[in-house]
Formats: structure tokens, C-alpha cells, sequence
RNA sequence: GGCCCCAUCGUCUAGAGGCCCAGGACAUCACCCUCUCAAGGUGGAGACACGGGUUCGAAUCCCGUUGGGGCUGCCA
């Protein structure tokens, strides 16, 4: 019982739930799952101004949708206030903690006075205040020094004199971060607490606490934290950094996944693409980097396009079809799916989101017009090969791929003309891109009649 | 300002004294392949922040400098 490995992701419900927040669950999952241990969910909701339900939810379903599965909880911390009381009043009654009376404006007044440097001054440490509406109750930090033991970091020692008395209780009673935090970790029987580094300077707070009441602290590592471009710490405000959006976009779960694990983390051979059992057979954290990284989305793109390459088939023209379901064009039936399914297997191996799945085949379901796709221009010598390629197309007794190809390349020998060239005009009349799949499929799947129902009607669209 | 953390190609990293005139991946450039775009192949350019030590020998250890970051709230 004592033995049991039990790690904790405590996010706060601030705001949209982001891509750190996700790199910091997974490897706390990560060290949980390998070891045979428990990984616990807790919503970390003291502050009742800043916190909403929908980023509770929001939460939840990113986790879900990374597949960061959790055994116990979510436990939310505001329905927990007894606890941290309770502990509040052992810690006053038993001297560890005192009351103070002191406003902001009155510390800020003193230090000012003091020259400059800021923090509370103890000024209330032995006024033995009782308990009252408004007092705030703070830790007696002790003298000595504070070690916190890193599995990343190493031993880093902080002077208790450079800690001051902090605040446990507002003085409205509730119980702040630290605390609040202490207590869920303890009442959790949480050994390993895995966070980002802008947790470090408070951890001796909490080491304090786990030395004031007699008990042994848990393991902690604090990664590094992740910057953007600037190399600033990634932002809710400034930084496009909430998973959903991701999701959104295209990005599959299992790229998202992998990138972060891999950004601050090595396995220290030259393998980037690790399933979730290889993460797990190879996840250490004494392997993991120690200097702040940059999230990068064009490295995390290139993931993604590796995991949409190499995803079956099936799922993947379902994933395909969350994303042509906002399209006025799509109407789901069976015809459109068939079409679809046909042409997805060349559409996979060329998109590195799935919302570019839309302009890779939005052709096939409407008309070029609808979709506001140029016919057009051709000049003179791309009318002389639309209407050439047109005679020989309309010959063919079927309208395969093949044959379609077929008649293609003998044109090209007749004209004398590089097949890179004669495409183009072909592909802009058929498809009204540049881009898209092989031709040669993609009028076979068009069908015949619509195939040379636009080459027809390109002829018409002179320059 | 104070406390703390960090420092290898543009980016993510490998490197735990000689295997490194530093390896891989993304991005980038060139070429090949090619019906477009991708994919694939080949090749190129590209880094140990600086200065002192220690050592026969340092990207690797120590010190300093510089640079970057985090925290500094009755937020988490």
C-alpha cells in the first residue's frame, strides 16, 4: 500500500487547456502507467473568480481525445475546503502558523520603508492574533535551508530566509494554492509530483509544510517549461496553444502525443516515431531535458503527416468526413462516401492536416463554379490540348484510370509536349486546382459526364 | 532588484573525458524520380555562447562572465 506508485495532473480551469498542460498530464501518465500506479485527476478550482465549469469540461475532453485515460477522480478542490480548514487549524494550534492582519498596502508601505525590497517582513509573526474575518493566516517559515530533491533538476537548495511567511488561508478563510495543494497531495497519497518548471520556486513552501507536520515528501520533477518563438513561456493570450484548436485544425491525437513527448524528452537513440507502448517501455525521467523548449508546429505538422500516412484507411475517411461535414456540398449519402473512399487512399499520402482533405476532393461534389474555383484561363495552346485530349477521352469505351492515362500519354508523344505541361490545363479544367490527386483518378471517380462536361466547358473560356 | 533554473546546428535533440574536425530529426537549398502536389532517393549548408582552470586529453568536470528563462499575488 505504502509502495503504490500514484501520480496526479492538477490543472487549474483558467482558460482553454493547453498543449504544456498536455505535455505535463502525459508524463505524469507516463511514469504512472509504467510503473503499475495510479494516475489521478484533480481540478485544481480554489480561485472562484478566475475558474469556470466550461474549462472543466474542456479539460476532460481534451484528455479524453488524447487518450490520457485517469483511474480516480476528477477530484475538484473546491469541494474539498473542510480538508484544507482542517489542516489550517492544526497547523495555528499547534504554532506552526500565526494570523496577520496585514494589507498589502501596509507590507508595500514597510518594505518600501525597509529599502526596496518587497515581501512580507513577519510583522505579525508573535502579535498571537487570534483567528478573525479577514486575517490571514500564515506559515512560520523556519530558519535553516530547504532542499527540494529533483529528479530533473537535481538537489537545489533554497535559504529559508529568502522564503517568506506565506499566506495558507485569505482572509476569507479559503485556502490558497500551496496549501490547498499540500493537503490533496498528502490526503492523495500522491508520491510523484510532476509539473513545469514555474512551480519550482514555491515547492520548498510545500516541503516545508510536508517537514512541519512530520511527513516524508513526495518525488518531484519539474520540467522545462515550453516558449514560443520569442522563447517566452507559452501564453493563453498571446500563444495559439489550446489542444482543441489543434484538433480542430487537422491535427491528429496521436502526432500531438508523440511531438510532446518528444519535446523535453529523449528516448537517446535516433527514434522519433514511438507508439504508445514503446513511449511507455522507454519514458525515464532522468532522460528528460532540462533547458526550455519551443513548441514548434511545423515539427509537430510533420508528425501529424506521418500518422495520417500510415492510419488505416477506414478511420481515416471518417476522419475525413468530420471535416467535409461543414461543407455545404456534403450531404453524407452513399454516393459521396463511395467517391470519397476512392480517392482517400491518394489523399492520405498528400495532406499533413486533415482540414486540407476539403480542397483535395471538394471537386468531386460540386460544381467548380459553387465551390468559386477559376475555369480558367487557357490559353491558346492549352485549348488546342483540352480539345485533343477531349476527342480521345469521349472514344473510350470506358472511362478508366488507366485508359484516361493512356490516351494522355499518347497525346503528349503527338504534341510533343512534356506531360507536366499537358496536366496542367487538363487538371485545372477537370479539378479547378493546381493540385490535387492524379488526375487519372480523379476524373474516374468524377465520372465521365462531368469529367468532359468541364473540359467542354473550359473550351469555351478563352484567355 | 532578490531568489531559482538553464545554455550543442534556425528548431527539437544525441552526446554522461578520448568512439566527435560533434550524430539524428524538422525546416532550408540542389539534384534525381515524377501527370500536379505529396512521398521517396542522393547530396549541401548549418551548432558545442565566451573566458579561465582541472587533465596527457573537455561539448562533456570546476569557477567566472555573458545571454535567456521562471518565480517574486490574500493566482495556480
Amino acid at each position: 500500500m505504502t509502495d503504490e506508485i500514484r501520480l496526479r495532473f492538477a490543472p487549474s480551469p483558467t482558460g482553454y487547456f493547453h498543449v504544456g498542460g498536455a505535455r505535463t498530464a502525459l508524463y505524469n501518465w507516463l511514469v504512472a502507467k509504467k510503473s503499475g500506479g495510479q494516475f489521478i485527476l484533480r481540478i485544481d478550482d480554489t480561485d472562484e473568480q478566475r475558474n469556470k465549469d466550461e474549462w472543466t469540461d474542456g479539460i476532460l475532453a481534451a484528455l479524453g481525445w488524447l487518450e490520457i485515460t485517469f483511474d480516480e477522480g476528477p477530484y475538484f478542490q473546491s469541494q474539498r475546503k473542510s480538508l484544507y480548514s482542517e489542516t489550517a487549524r492544526r497547523l495555528f494550534e499547534s504554532g506552526l502558523a500565526y494570523f496577520c492582519s496585514c494589507t498589502r498596502e501596509e507590507i508595500d508601505e514597510r518594505a518600501r520603508l525597509r529599502g526596496g525590497r518587497p515581501g512580507y517582513d513577519g510583522f505579525c509573526r508573535d502579535r498571537g492574533l487570534q483567528p478573525k474575518e479577514g486575517y490571514a493566516l500564515r506559515f512560520k517559515v523556519p530558519d535553516g535551508e530547504t532542499i527540494v530533491d529533483d529528479q530533473v533538476r537535481g538537489r537545489v537548495v533554497f535559504s529559508n530566509s529568502t522564503i517568506e511567511d506565506f499566506i495558507l488561508l485569505k482572509g476569507n478563510g479559503a485556502a490558497l494554492y500551496v496549501l490547498a495543494n499540500f493537503v490533496d497531495d498528502v490526503d492523495l497519497r500522491i508520491t510523484h509530483v510532476i509539473r513545469a518548471e514555474e512551480h519550482l520556486p514555491t515547492t520548498p513552501k510545500a516541503v516545508l509544510l510536508y517537514q512541519a507536520l512530520g511527513l516524508r515528501p513526495p518525488v518531484f520533477a519539474h520540467l522545462p517549461v515550453l516558449v514560443n518563438e520569442k522563447r517566452v513561456k507559452l501564453s493563453k493570450r498571446r500563444d495559439r496553444v489550446a489542444v482543441e484548436d489543434f484538433r480542430d485544425q487537422g491535427f491528429l491525437p496521436e502526432a500531438m502525443v508523440n511531438y510532446l513527448a518528444l519535446l523535453g524528452w529523449s528516448p537517446g537513440d535516433d527514434v522519433e516515431f514511438l507508439s504508445r507502448e514503446e513511449m511507455l517501455d522507454r519514458f525515464d525521467l532522468s532522460r528528460v531535458s532540462k533547458a526550455p523548449a519551443f513548441f514548434d508546429v511545423v515539427k509537430m505538422t510533420h508528425f501529424n503527416k506521418h500518422y495520417i500516412m500510415i492510419m488505416e484507411l477506414d478511420r481515416f475517411v471518417e476522419e475525413s468526413v468530420r471535416f467535409l461535414e461543414s461543407e455545404d456540398f456534403w450531404t453524407g449519402d452513399e454516393a459521396q462516401r463511395a467517391k470519397l473512399t476512392e480517392v482517400a487512399p491518394f489523399v492520405k499520402e498528400r495532406i499533413a492536416l486533415l482540414s486540407e482533405v476539403v480542397p483535395m476532393v471538394d471537386f468531386l461534389f460540386a460544381d467548380l463554379k459553387e465551390l468559386g474555383l477559376p475555369i480558367g484561363p487557357f490559353s491558346d495552346s492549352d485549348q488546342v490540348i483540352l480539345s485533343r485530349y477531349v476527342d480521345r477521352v469521349e472514344r473510350l469505351q470506358e472511362f478508366r484510370k488507366d485508359d484516361l492515362e493512356s490516351e494522355f500519354r499518347e497525346l503528349g508523344e503527338e504534341l510533343s509536349i512534356s506531360l507536366r505541361k499537358l496536366q496542367a490545363p487538363i487538371r485545372l479544367a477537370v479539378t479547378g486546382r493546381k493540385v490535387g490527386p492524379p488526375l487519372f483518378v480523379a476524373m474516374e471517380v468524377l465520372g465521365r459526364d462531368t469529367s468532359i462536361r468541364r473540359i467542354k466547358g473550359a473550351l469555351g473560356q478563352r484567355v
